[in-house]
Formats: C-alpha cells, structure tokens, sequence
DNA sequence: CAATGTATGTACTAGTTAGTTAGTTATACG
DNA sequence: CGTATAACTAACTAACTAGTACATACATTG
C-alpha cells in the first residue's frame, strides 16, 4: 500500500528525526508568520501543515513567541547568508553601485516572506529583533560591500566625498522594499503592480540611475 | 461632586450624540489597529478606551472588521484632505520639486499612524482598501500636483521627459514611507533612528536632492 | 403628552486558541 | 539485551474574544 516516496513533503512519518522536525516547523512558521502576522498566525495550523503536532513547537521552541523569533532568526540569517555571496570587487565603482543596486532589487524580489517578516516586525516595534542575541549581532554584507564600493570611488574622485554609506543603503533598501512591502496598496490606489514582470527592467535600471546619479551629482 | 469638565477626553457620559460616539470610537480604533494590527487589536479594549460601550461598535461599524474598514478610510481621507492643501504652483519647477518633496516627507513623519495602517493592510494584502468603495475612488492630490510640476519643467526643458510621475511619486513615498515604516528594525540593526530629530534636516534635503538630480540629470 | 424610533448599557454565549498533562515509541549505548 | 533518554502523540483545559439578546432611557414629533 504505503508507497515510498523518499522526499516528499508531507506523506510518511518519516520515522524520527530531531533536525528534520524542527526544521519542517520553522519552514512552515516563517510562510505562516509572513501571511498572517504574529497576532494572526495560529499555532494550531501550523502545527497542521506540518507531519509533527502542536505539541513539538513547544518542545523545540516553548511557545508561540519563541517559534516567532525562531522564525526571524532563520529568515535574517537565510538572507545575510545569500548577500555574502556578493562579490562587486572587481568591477569598476559605478557599475559596482549598478550591480549592488541589482542585486539587491532581485533579492528583494525573490524574498516576499522575509520583507513581510520585517515589515510585521516594524509593526511590533523590532521588540523581538532587539531581544534576539543572534540578530543584534549579525553582520551586514550588504553594507559592508557598499562602503567599500564607495570608499573606491571617493578615492578615485569618481563620486561625491560626502555621502554616508549607511544612507546610500537605506536609499536602495527604501527603494526596494517599498516596491515589495507596498505592492499592494499602491496598486489599489494607483492600478500599477510594481512587481509586474513587464516593468522589472525598467525599475531595476531607475533605481540604478537614482543612486548613481546622486552619488556623482556635479562630477 | 461631578465636576463638569466640558471637554475632558473619557470623563462625563456626556448625554447622548451620536457623531461623537461615533467619531470618539474611530479615533480609538484608528490608534489600536495602527499599534497592534487588525488580528492583535481587541474590540473589547478599543472599546474600553472609550467612553461608550462595545455594543456601541456593533451598532455603528457592524463589527470588527466594518470597524477596521471605516477606521482605514477615516485616515486615508483626513490625509487626502491634508495633501489638498498644497499649493506650489507659484514656485518654479525645481524649487516646487524640493517643496513637494519636503511636505510629503514632514507630512509622513508626522502621521505615523497612518503609515502604520498602510503597513498593516499591505500585510492583508490591501484586501479591505479593494474592497473600500470610498478608498477606491479617492483624489490623489500630491500626485497631481507633482504631474503638473513635471510637466512645466519639461515645458521649460529642465527636466529630462521620459519620467512618469507615478514612477517619481513612487520615489519620494518609497523614501518617506521606508524612514517611518521601518524605523525599529532599522535602528536595530544600524543602530541608527531614522527619526532622530537631529537627523531630520539632513533626510529632508537628501530626498530632495535624490529626486532633483534624478529629474535634471544629464541637463 | 403619547408614541415611536434612535441611542445606549448589561450580561451573556459559543467558539476559538495558546498552552499543558499524561503518556508512548524509537533509538543509542552500556 | 535491556534500559535510559530523546522524540513524539493524543486528548484536554483554562482563558480569551467576537459577537448577541435583552432591556431601557432619551429625544423628537404629531
């Protein structure tokens, strides 16, 4: 009768495995967490759209709370884990902006659940990201990727030598997660979806444009 | 004993009327919604912060998600009338640019509710806005005010004219939005408010500058 | 001033939801 | 091979929460 299909993704108990288990939770928690928000997650259903029960969330993270933060901590580290992967070093100042600037847009892009994750935790004040040890502490290749991008162009007098970095990456970050977090107001009032495939070029290259042109404004 | 206070926000039952009844729970709903999310706001609390009762909230709004509803076009419609107000015609293209740009910006920092109720019903996928008669039809006056600015400095062959002015509305909101929106988690993980008031002048003039030097690149 | 409808308060309820109690099965290890 | 422990399940509960039934006071108007 019971078929064997190894991997797939919600048939056979799949016999006992701690990590599996846990892991399976979080996955499920952090779709959960990113559709409803906190308040509006249940524990019951995610518990059901995993092969385990309720009972395992309290085992492996105490409560509703903690599978919460779990699921943060994971989202952030996923992302932080991909943006080292950057690698804009030897590209030429400006088309280093251009492609950070792409990159970003992209990632952004394919990563709804997290920008919604970050959007809900604004909602709660960052109260849990600031309980978090794990997230107070991790490192920001993005940034650091960018000021070292703009360390090269103000020394080659290529850009402007009064910008801040963590400004220009709140430029770019505005841009992109309002074009993600906002899709859907924003193309109720204004019947534009800025996540419309046909318009992705488009918006990629002006978010481009807009800082570069900034970052070397009167050059 | 009683003394009459005759404005006094929670005091008196102050006889029956019902437009205050009615607009004293929307103010209350408006500040719950924005700081809790529809899922986390609790019709009993909203309606303990008032100084009628929750059967008064089923009366008038149906229930918690008519009152959710009014409470959305309540704040979008006092914003619109606030946008209204915005005259700058009289300024030539650039300098009404900057204007433009500096009103939205103030104008955001100092309606953080409704910033946070945008938030949250992207979180719902703007589900309620689409289904708002009155939200759907609403007049976007700083959108038209800066499609008519755009279209005399490309009259006046100081803007570059390929921009659209939903692309530049989008520009200057995602900026504003983003520094409201995502003040917590941003100074949690940049250890930089946003918001600091020492900071404020020096945001205001860079979305202008960004946009400014957008429009007029190349020029 | 009767009467009719609007506005309001009190007390209740049915359903939901986070969290728990009490136990069972598999696996590692001596 | 047996036993300790980690991994797991099912059923239960106490508290909460949106929504309602019922009663009533006030005001307007004929």
């Amino acid at each position: 009768m019971a078929t064997q299909t190894p991997d797939s993704p919600a048939a056979a108990p799949a016999g006992r495995d701690a990590e599996r288990t846990r892991s399976e939770i979080l996955a499920v928690a952090i779709r959960e967490f990113a559709d409803k928000g906190f308040a509006g997650a249940r524990v019951d259903e995610i518990a059901a759209k995993t092969r385990t029960t309720k009972r395992m969330i309290y085992y492996y993270f105490g409560g509703k709370e903690g599978l919460y933060i779990s699921a943060l901590e994971q989202a952030y580290t996923g992302i932080r884990a991909l943006e080292q992967q950057v690698d804009v070093e030897h590209l030429d100042p400006a088309e280093a902006i251009r492609r950070l600037t792409a990159l970003t847009f992209d990632h952004h892009e394919s990563h709804p659940d997290f920008i919604r994750l970050v959007s809900i935790e604004n909602i709660h004040y960052a109260r849990h990201i600031a309980r978090s040890e794990i997230l107070a502490g991790l490192a920001n290749p993005a940034l650091d990727a960018l000021t070292r991008i703009l360390e090269r162009g103000r020394a080659a007098h290529r850009f402007r030598d009064d910008v801040d970095p963590i400004d220009v990456h709140m430029m770019i970050s505005a841009f992109c997660v309002f074009r993600t977090a906002n899709r859907y107001t924003f193309n109720a009032i204004f019947k534009r979806d800025m996540l419309d495939p046909a318009r992705r070029d488009h918006y990629r290259a002006m978010i481009g444009d807009l800082v570069l042109e900034y970052l070397t404004a009167g050059r």
